[in-house]
DNA sequence: TGCGCAAAGTAACGCGCGTTACCTAACTGG
DNA sequence: CCAGTTAGGTAACGCGCGTTACTTTGCGCA
């Protein structure tokens, strides 16, 4: 009887690496046999017998492909490379969450690489470049970029060897899609959500007003007012830091620059951090939520708006879709299909819970 | 003169890969020659001038090698796999950064997968299986696995093919090494800091008893009291759900139960999100912190932590040493050294806030 | 002059696999 | 009985690179 187990190691088997070979020998026909079956080739003739006899000797083995040398062979990776500051500043993880569950559907493998918290503009995007870098020698087949804020930035320029697309940020130069949040829409969906909890006088907690987010939702806030025929006070817009203790602040300014019945009804805070800090100036004063006051948020970070009390009532920034929809057009792309949109908007639902 | 580019494509060059060969001829020398020099070969003997001629030719044809292909000659794929469920549920995304980091230092590559939601024991653990799987055809050289809680786990056979590591959580039955927060040191230093500030009657705010977290946790406590001369009242642990209304409900249940004189000064909340709501429960009956009651919590949940008014003081689960700790122990696995030690603590460092 | 030896470099094999030719035997139809 | 077809396979090349063994050239020195 010839020996069925071709362990090229004397010790014990699969030490190191069941080949293809190694399986071919076992079942008594050649690799490329082997290669057929495993590869469920359409038009290849096998007979069911050697088929199974195939199938089981790779059980046999215990064989396990090697996706590095599949890979070489045929010229295709099935990874994507998606680079992102989200590693290091984990605001917005879901961004990977959405596009790995994307990835694993459509049988790719996503790269994660750290980019240090780029300052958009300044040179210092030099670890950026490493990761692109590294991701383009394991010869990914598209690049995605995501952002923890949405924001413009630059990608380096090797990135544009292959299929990129840009999530939660936008290309400030050159002309890659990108995927962001509807903020506009957002905005006009808080307000719209308050309006129809019959406020009329709504104060507004602002960001930075420079940042898209800001102009975004405060413009969909003015839409909103417009279509119950108001107007946006701009007395009643305050800017804070965008933290919690910003919002504190903010919310007290607010809170007393009005004699009661003047006082706004309902505040909107552009982030749920800083809701989190007007919740407190709220409360120190007496006042109820949402009895008195109502409070509506954005971000709707898990953390502070499903566990603030009462709990909050914001808009989700779609994060998880976002990296989804990111994948699906690299898909979309690197299969040569034209691109659907330069900037694809994604819809941000308002979470209701009590605060409204 | 000979055409110097060796583009096989007539169009546009590096349309797709430009190999060591393309640099060789560029160069006018062997591809051997280009290899020596690119992997810096101690005892490779190259002109310097030579050398400096291919080292053009790299930059002028923008060559980049193939880590796919460099991995298939020299046996070594230079990456580690991350299995782990915190890109679901982001709770402990710092790991992933201190692995990362890690990695980044030892020039290796870490491919992460996904693992569902993994209830250690239920057979469920079809997804996490086909993510060891997929990470083995990627050939990696070492495997993680990461929790976002503290607890036993099961892994799959398949993973012990490859040195393995466990971060925030045990094997529950063979002998993985593990790196796990040293829960009970860190309850110590928790109730040592409140101590010190000169409160004698410290409520705790506890977990599911049953959990590591929560058995380390107090039993530190209760050594830290027992160094003060002082006992664990029990009547004093009061048990909540691991969430703000747990926190709140549990805070309420304990500064109701006792007139003024006997209530508790501090109260030790088990994690942040408990220390939310005790916040809440606190600040509602007129008191203070940390002038009437002060309060210290554990895990450092940033966006709770750092935003609460005022700041929580908080014990630091030490996710990122333990991400880094872990990459460092599978690299003196995979290196062949021995296991430095079963399960290796880490320590959990005190953040001092204002709510102490 | 001739020998030895270091310097400088190259040919060629193999890593594990996809893929394209090609080959053989059995079966069909006329 | 023979050409043509099809089922069932196989040999062999190439993917891009690491690596070993081997070759060639130059040069010091007896």
């Amino acid at each position: 009887m010839a020996k069925t187990t071709t362990s090229n190691h004397a010790g014990t088997a699969r030490q190191r690496g069941v080949t293809m070979n190694d399986v071919a020998k076992h079942a008594g026909v050649s690799r490329t046999a082997v290669s057929f079956v495993l590869s469920n080739r359409e038009n290849a003739s096998i007979s069911e017998e050697t088929r199974t006899r195939i199938n089981e000797a790779v059980q046999a083995l215990g064989y396990r492909p090697n996706a590095g040398a599949r890979a070489l062979a045929s010229q295709r990776s099935d990874w994507y490379g998606i680079v992102t500051e989200i590693v290091t500043a984990p605001f917005a993880v879901d961004i990977i969450k959405g596009a790995q569950d994307q990835a694993w559907l459509d049988r790719k493998f996503l790269l994660i690489a750290p980019s240090d918290q780029a300052d958009a503009v300044g040179p210092n995007q030099g670890l950026e470049d490493a990761a692109t870098e590294k991701l383009l020698e394991q010869r990914v087949e598209g690049l995605l970029y995501a952002a923890t804020f949405h924001r413009g930035v630059h990608v380096p320029e090797t990135a544009k060897e292959v299929p990129t697309v840009l999530i939660n940020c936008f290309d400030a130069d050159g002309k890659l899609p990108s995927i962001v949040p509807d903020e506009r829409a957002g905005g006009r969906t808080a307000v719209e959500r308050l309006l129809r909890a019959g406020h009329r006088r709504i104060g507004v907690i602002n960001l930075d007003p420079v940042i898209p987010a800001a102009i975004g939702r405060l413009e969909g806030a003015r839409e909103a007012l417009a279509d119950a025929g108001l107007e946006l006070d701009p007395e009643l817009v305050v800017p804070g830091y965008a933290t919690a203790d910003g919002g504190y602040e903010a919310a007290c300014r607010i809170l007393d620059r009005y004699p009661q019945e003047d006082r706004p009804t309902a505040l909107f805070c552009l982030n749920d951090r800083m809701a989190m800090g007007a919740y407190d100036a709220i409360k120190e004063r007496g006042l109820t939520i949402p009895g008195d006051i109502a409070v509506i948020g954005f971000d709707n970070q898990e953390l502070i708006a499903a566990y603030l009390r009462p709990k909050l009532t914001t808009v989700a920034l779609p994060f998880e879709e976002m990296g989804a929809l990111g994948v699906q057009t690299l898909a979309a792309l690197t299969a040569g299909q034209p691109i659907i949109a330069d900037q694809q908007l994604v819809g941000c639902p308002l979470l209701e819970r009590s605060s409204v």
